[in-house]
RNA sequence: GGGCGCGUAGCUCAGUGGGAGAGCGCUCGCUUCACACGCGAGAGGUCGCUGGUUCGAGCCCAGCCGUGCCCACCA
């Protein structure tokens, strides 16, 4: 170490992330390091693709958390000498990206549609070139070691081919196919919507009865709807078979309120002969299950609402135009003047909204392009089944199974202009589908788009150079994990398995990590819309703490370290509340890491190297605990259980590091012997390397002060391993136990903290330890003395205390009564414990002969009293 | 309606059959030459409720209560 790094270590009392990450973050990116060379087989390197943020995004907690968890994963992989690819890339984001540009444009008085589909375009890749590089350059500040130099976007030019030729080959085998039927239309943004964009909300409507007269004159049903504007759309009336109220009426028919129209009453299993009066009024243009029961009947489909939400010409005249809120209370008006309403109750149910608008979902029957599932879904199904791709937690298999068994055909045609658009051209009746256009004249491409998640579930090999055979495909795919949340499982996660299997051949990915949810700390949503989001930025950096907290202010610049270790460490079920505190602990061991650092550092000879060379007995306790740490840490990694990983990491650098081993060696370390320092190298080293996955900067920063340290932690270190050691375990574990009960006697007999206290060491096992437990207790031991004034229990004996000015016996015959009323009680209940004879027959041998040990311990050390 | 979770110290959470734990907060004591974003020692839980299994239950089983999320075509 340099006399420069030596006066800047002396300094920097106190770590500073503001200061040290972005320079790390340089370091790592001017490295090359996160830039793998295409090369070997995916089976011996590692990959990883990220979950695309929104091209026009910013990093959220879910991305942070995420992000933290397949970082962890990289860098352990990349550290160990794999080639790691961590795969980058943004999703254009159809929906969402075009809502963001069409606000933009209202609020410039303008719409989309004023100025045209080309300049629209125009304007939203304009939008991409200012807020497209935002995430990733937060991704950068975050620490994430993905391929930056690598970077994909999902309408890149060689992307938008894949996804093309995707298209046609589908189309070719039949899959994609357009068609007339119902669909989930979104008012909102004017397109259909796919089934998994649609959330269902409770509201309170007001379920009508309306009388439709029988058309022979000799009486009438009562229907019951929460929708009487869509009855201009009626074509039929439904009773159940098997309702004998009805029975005589089927076939007869009735003729439809301020339309006149007649329908048949039909029948169908379908009707609920309990639900309101057991008669369906069937409308198959506007209720999705009216048109399975239109179609399975052949009924005509009316359509009175149209695309743009008003009422059609298929509707009387005087209704044509209206809204449909207006169109309904027109109706209801009519009918209550001729007497048809029969009641009106207000009516509690779910019913379908979108999730990108916001607004209530209308069922229309509408000319769309389809893709039918069922033909990729079976091998979808086959591999889970057999275990190739693997669910974690495993709960996850289940929800994944149940829908794909239960999977309906994807509208795949949105009626937008941000995204890939069809690869279709129609000429009058003729229809071409094709990756390039069509040759001859008069051809007019299809102006839709495709649905987002359609090129999202080519992500794992389109942004590896899928259709051609690269070296990248070759070297990274499959992949090796896709973690994300449980929410897009359907959305994405079986697309892309579906997707993989049918385009590669294989499964893009062998394990599915489903992460926790960070919920916000009032265990609401974490939202923007809600004002319950927290941004990821402003933990690292520093920033005002928003509403949500109680407390308000500012937070501290925690730096991203702390942010990752805090996130894993809090997430372990599928639901967790975010807390400030664990962000806060995280910051604590990442100045406690530095701290143990400058210690060590500092003390040790500028020509000391890491080394295995353990000579006292809290050497090999600690290369031994080390060794137990990494081991779990390692294993808790690779089972996806991070947040365990993280809290083991917690203990080991506080309770077994820095609470015990420095304190321990703290005198040779200052006497400067050579062979502490290679052990305190040596284990400060590994843990740097065990940390790295989690806290990266950190261990980055302090690597760099190491003697003889060359290259970037982040690349990996050789690292001679130690073994376990039980003897150098049970005799440190033993001092560590006799200190703390030193401790606590002295703290509660009120002797002065700094005082040395003259004792007599009564009990066996110290050897090794008789110093270390005279240091860190601040005892004096001596061989002779008068009677104790006091016995402090330890393991294998006593230590006595001496008679002496600080030791006030008044308060060791208090702590002595105390533990006398303590040890009668532990006796009796361990006596009547051994007494039940269903204890002593049937608990294991080593339970009952631990408890009679114990039982000896505890009478034993009363007699000592 | 079906499914997946959760309910343990004031708060956020660990703990899956043998004497209740962590961080934060709280109390007391320490300006001990790595760290006051520190060190040491404490106080504080009938482990949601009721039954059951077991020699023994925070942990296993059943039911109930509370709470969060996902899926689902009852007008």
């Amino acid at each position: 170490m340099s006399d420069r790094d030596s006066s800047e270590l002396e300094s920097r009392t106190r770590y500073d992330p503001a200061e040290v990450e972005p320079r790390i973050a340089a370091r790592w990116l001017e490295s090359g390091l996160f830039h793998p060379p295409a090369e070997g087989t995916a089976a011996e390197n590692y990959s990883i693709a990220i979950p695309p943020p929104n091209v026009t995004g910013s990093l959220h907690m879910g991305h942070a958390y995420q992000d933290a968890v397949m970082d962890a994963l990289t860098r352990r992989h990349r550290m160990s000498g794999q080639r790691t690819k961590w795969i980058l890339g943004t999703d254009h984001a159809g929906i969402a990206t075009q809502t963001q540009v069409e606000r933009l444009l209202v609020s410039e008085g303008t719409s989309r549609e004023q100025i045209g589909r080309e300049q629209f375009e125009v304007r939203v890749w304009e939008w991409r070139e200012q807020y497209g590089g935002q995430i990733i350059g937060q991704l950068k500040r975050f620490g994430a070691s993905c391929d930056y130099d690598d970077e994909r976007f999902t309408l890149d030019a060689h992307y938008a081919d894949a996804v093309a030729r995707v298209f046609v080959a589908l189309y070719e085998k039949g899959y994609i196919y357009r068609d007339r039927y119902m669909v989930n239309w979104d008012p909102g943004s004017r397109s259909a919507i796919s089934d998994l964009e649609v959330e269902e909300r409770e509201v309170t409507d007001t379920l009508f009865y309306i009388d439709y007269p029988l058309a022979n004159g000799d009486g009438l049903v009562t229907v019951a709807t929460v929708r009487p504007e869509t009855m201009l759309a009626d074509t039929a009336v439904a009773v159940n078979p098997g309702d004998d109220r009805y029975r005589g009426l089927i076939g007869e028919t009735v003729i439809l309120p301020l339309v006149g129209r007649e329908l048949t009453i039909i029948e169908d299993a379908y009707v609920k002969p309990e639900f309101g009066t057991g008669v369906l009024k069937i409308t198959p243009g506007h209720d999705p299950n009216d048109f399975a029961i239109g179609r399975s009947h052949g009924l005509d489909e009316i359509s009175v609402i149209g695309e743009d939400g008003l009422i059609t010409a298929a509707a009387p005249e005087r209704f044509r135009g209206m809204t449909a809120m207006e169109a309904r209370a027109a109706v209801v008006s009519e009918l209550r003047e001729q007497g048809s309403i029969r009641r009106e109750d207000p009516y509690e149910h779910t019913v379908p909204f979108s999730q990108r608008s916001g607004e209530r979902i209308e069922p229309l029957v509408s000319l769309q392009w389809f893709m039918s599932m069922d033909e990729l879904a079976n091998p979808a199904i086959e591999v889970v089944r057999e275990g190739r791709v693997r669910f974690h937690p495993p709960s996850n298999t289940r929800v994944y199974m149940d829908w794909m068994e239960n999977i309906r055909p994807w509208v795949i045609s949105r009626q937008l202009w941000w995204g890939h658009r069809l690869p279709v051209w129609y000429r009058g009746d003729e229809t071409y589908v094709g990756v390039s256009p069509p040759d001859g004249e008069g051809w007019e491409r299809d102006p839709d788009v495709l649905d987002t998640w359609f090129s999202s579930a080519l992500w794992p090999f389109a942004t590896l150079g899928w259709p051609d055979h690269t070296p990248e495909l070759r070297a990274f795919y499959p992949t090796d994990v896709l973690v994300t949340a449980r929410d897009i499982i359907f959305l994405w996660v079986a697309r892309m398995i579906m997707m993989g299997l049918e385009f590669t051949g294989e499964p893009p990915f062998s394990d599915v990590h489903i992460h926790a949810i960070i919920q916000a700390p009032d265990g609401r949503r974490m939202s923007k819309s809600l004002g319950t989001g927290i941004d990821p930025l402003d933990l690292i950096e520093g920033g005002p703490r928003p509403p949500v907290f109680a407390e308000g202010g500012a937070f501290p610049a925690y730096g991203a370290d702390a942010l990752r270790w805090g996130l894993l460490a809090m997430a372990s079920s599928q639901d967790v509340r975010f807390s400030e505190e664990r962000i806060a602990q995280g910051l604590q061991l990442t100045n406690k890491l530095w701290n143990a650092a400058r210690l060590i550092l500092l003390g040790v000879a500028p020509d000391a190297r890491p080394g295995l060379a353990p000579v006292a007995v809290e050497d090999r306790w600690i290369l031994s605990r080390f060794e137990r740490a990494s081991n779990e840490i390692g294993e808790r990694i690779e089972r996806y259980d991070f947040s365990h990983a993280a809290l083991a990491l917690y203990d080991f650098v506080y309770g077994e590091l820095c609470d015990w081993y420095l304190e321990l060696v703290k005198p040779r370390l200052r006497a400067g012997e050579p062979d502490v320092a290679a052990t305190l190298l040596h284990v400060l080293v590994g843990t740097l390397a065990l940390s790295h996955p989690i806290i990266p900067f950190v261990t980055e920063e302090i690597y760099g002060f190491i003697p003889g340290a060359k290259g970037l932690l982040a690349a990996g270190i050789q690292l001679e391993r130690a073994s376990v050691d039980n003897g150098a375990e049970s005799s440190v574990g033993r001092v560590i136990e006799a200190v703390q009960a030193m401790r606590a006697w002295r703290d509660f007999s009120e002797v002065r903290a700094g005082a040395i206290v003259p004792a007599r060491l009564g009990a066996s096992g110290y050897d090794d330890t008789r110093e270390h437990l005279a240091r860190l207790a601040r005892l004096s031991f001596s061989s002779d003395g008068g009677d104790p004034v006091a016995s402090v229990p330890v393991p294998g004996g006593v230590v006595e205390i001496l008679p002496s000015a600080e030791v006030d016996t008044g308060a060791a015959e208090r702590k002595r009564d105390t533990r006398r009323a303590t040890l009668e009680q532990e006796i009796e209940r361990s006596e009547r414990k051994l007494a039940n004879s269903g204890f002593v027959e049937k608990a294991p041998a080593d339970v009952v002969r631990a408890e009679r040990e114990k039982l000896e311990r505890l009478r034993a050390e009363l007699g000592a009293l």
